[in-house]
DNA sequence: ACTATACTTGAACAATTATTCAAGCTTAGT
DNA sequence: ACTAAGCTTGAATAATTGTTCAAGTATAGT
């Protein structure tokens, strides 16, 4: 069978013919990883809420504690604590106790680069 | 009033004494445009959802019409077209008809990148 | 003209999510 | 021991979101 009897085959969805068979077969095949793509999703994910990003942006610059982020936000302790605490379970950042104060650092330089590259994308239109 | 003197000066949040007072301030007026970080989080959130990521995935090969994708991703075809929609609002993919035929392809090759290295985070663990 | 195909769309529904509120825990100062 | 500060947590609420269903449009073939 040659390539173009191949890309001849009639498609399983559109019954008019149309060349689209191979590239189907081969991508169902490499299709991504559900697990991988869920993974990926979740990543977006944590990215895309502004108070979060708002953050992950304060906490480039350096560490800091609950209630700066709570004073440069504008927000409740609360409202910070629960978006930390989303941050923290994907290991977005990290944090060290010192008397009553929580100390929020970034976890993980890879996230910046996201941040960044999302963010010229933005900025470049 | 030397550095030191400013570093010195109390926390408007916190009573106990800190030094996060100059960061604040700092952090206040860098803050993001709230404008671009809506559209960051617009950005991330619209990759932040498997179907769409899929369909990102298997357009990277090569344009294709709306049931390839449908049998790609085993969905409803009324699923894909909207998570097409969505993709075409914000101008991730772009389209042409063809007959009956709607032919996507990605509009930016700027969303690849944003998308590899999502996948190189999630990879790379 | 009629029928079927390829695709789109709006409404509806369940599921998820961000913030607020009230209450909690832990540490520091008295 | 007591009080207050710093932070966290669970429940509640409103808003957003992904898929399905039913109905729609437009094009192609007969």
């Amino acid at each position: 069978m040659t390539e173009k009897d191949i890309s001849r085959t009639e498609c399983a969805v559109c019954e008019i013919y149309n060349p689209h068979q191979k590239i189907v077969e081969l991508l169902k095949k490499k299709e991504l990883n559900e697990e991988v793509v869920q993974e990926l999703a979740d990543i977006f994910q944590v990215l895309s809420d502004p108070t979060r990003l708002k953050i992950i942006d304060a906490l480039r610059e350096k560490e800091l504690c609950v209630c700066d982020i709570q004073e440069i936000l504008s927000m409740s302790a609360s409202a910070v604590s629960h978006q930390l605490r989303v941050l923290r379970n994907f290991n977005l950042v990290k944090y060290r106790k010192e008397g009553r104060q929580a100390f929020y650092s970034l976890a993980d330089q890879h996230i910046i680069s996201l941040f960044c590259q999302g963010l010229e994308h933005v900025i470049e239109g």
